[in-house]
DNA sequence: TCCGTTCCGATGCATCTGCATCACTTCGTC
DNA sequence: GACGAAGTGATGCAGATGCATCGGAACGGA
């Protein structure tokens, strides 16, 4: 058993490469050899990582969608104490992308939607994250509101958090005006509930 | 001045087939040759309308975006009578292009927002048709609810319909899922309000 | 120490891409 | 009817892209 190299490290770091070139020059701009460049490992250790881009890109997508979903986890987790209904809120914001450290991590997600929207195996990855998604967001619903269908509430919640995540990327809205509509949308969905 | 060409339809055209291909496999699909080839011209023909590739795609993007205002506006204006309730539920899912038939159209639109956000000329073009639609909703919510800010809702329901649009595409929702949670907005957007 | 397996990096190759070029057709004008 | 500008479409070209290949380096076991 000669020379041993951590593999997924490596894919990770692979991975990283992707996210950094799609973020600058979209999903296109995503060749082997500017990943290859990018990530300081040559082309050769790329494909023996992935046998076909296509590969790559799906494992690329899957360590975005975790990582997020370890954000919005870790965000959720960090202040437990607190009403759901922060909890809530913090979760919708940090799904949203909107600080400006993470707009990267928006623009590679947005990326990788809309090439989902023609490439089956990307949209199932999407997919499951939005799954994923949702259902938290139903659960925190369901346990801080007496919203008659928590489900159709967190749909609702998941699709605004999106499309203001898409509008600030476009730059349509303003990270702030973002913020302000999820807050807004969230007090309604207190107010009316409760009265 | 020898033989003149209606060079507008033929642009035209070619956006047609731009959308096609766009809808079929993405806008990294849209290569000039393949572009010719389905609007049934030749490769010549798409340099001499359009200079370069960025400007092709510009046009088709102002023509796709021109489309959806304007089918808004048709059915709007189909039925003037009724009230500023449906109407504005028509618009939304309108936007939302949920109908199947106008699923390809969603999928390019999809497309070319991921792009735009790269890419500030496309950006440009779709900020303006986002202006647009926010306008026309703040319009039809304002005279049709006593909606303290009407700018701010009519943020939250573009930012709704482009949501639930792109999450019907990627198969995260059905249409009928999306055209639920869009109804149930508006219902509470009126609910709430009046009491 | 030496061998063999595993990995690496460079290079080759067929294909495709956007754009430029150029001979040719078409048609209004003189 | 001929001239010539406007428009057309085939072809050329340089560069890029994804993938395959191959000689050799690196390293663990005997």
């Amino acid at each position: 058993m000669p020379r041993q190299v951590d593999h997924e490290s490596r894919r990770r770091q692979i991975a990283e490469a992707v996210c950094r070139l799609a973020d600058e020059s979209g999903l296109e701009g995503v060749t082997l050899r500017d990943v290859a460049a990018r990530a300081q490992v040559s082309m050769g250790a790329v494909q023996r990582c992935f046998g076909t881009k296509e590969e790559m890109l799906v494992f690329a997508l899957t360590h975005i969608g975790e990582r997020v979903a370890a954000r919005v986890g870790a965000r959720i987790a960090a202040s437990p104490a607190q009403s759901a209904r922060t909890a809530l809120g913090h979760a919708a914001t940090e799904v949203s992308l909107l600080q400006e450290e993470h707009r990267a991590e928006a623009r590679v997600w947005l990326a990788f939607v809309a090439q989902a929207a023609v490439s089956p195996s990307l949209a199932e990855i999407v997919r499951t994250n939005y799954a994923g998604l949702q259902a938290l967001f139903a659960r925190l619903i369901a346990e801080a509101t007496e919203t008659a269908d928590p489900e159709r509430t967190a749909r609702t919640l998941l699709a605004l958090t999106d499309g203001l995540t898409t509008h600030v990327l476009i730059g349509h809205l303003t990270p702030a005006a973002a913020l302000d509509v999820l807050d807004a949308h969230l007090n309604d969905l207190w107010g009316p509930a409760a009265a």
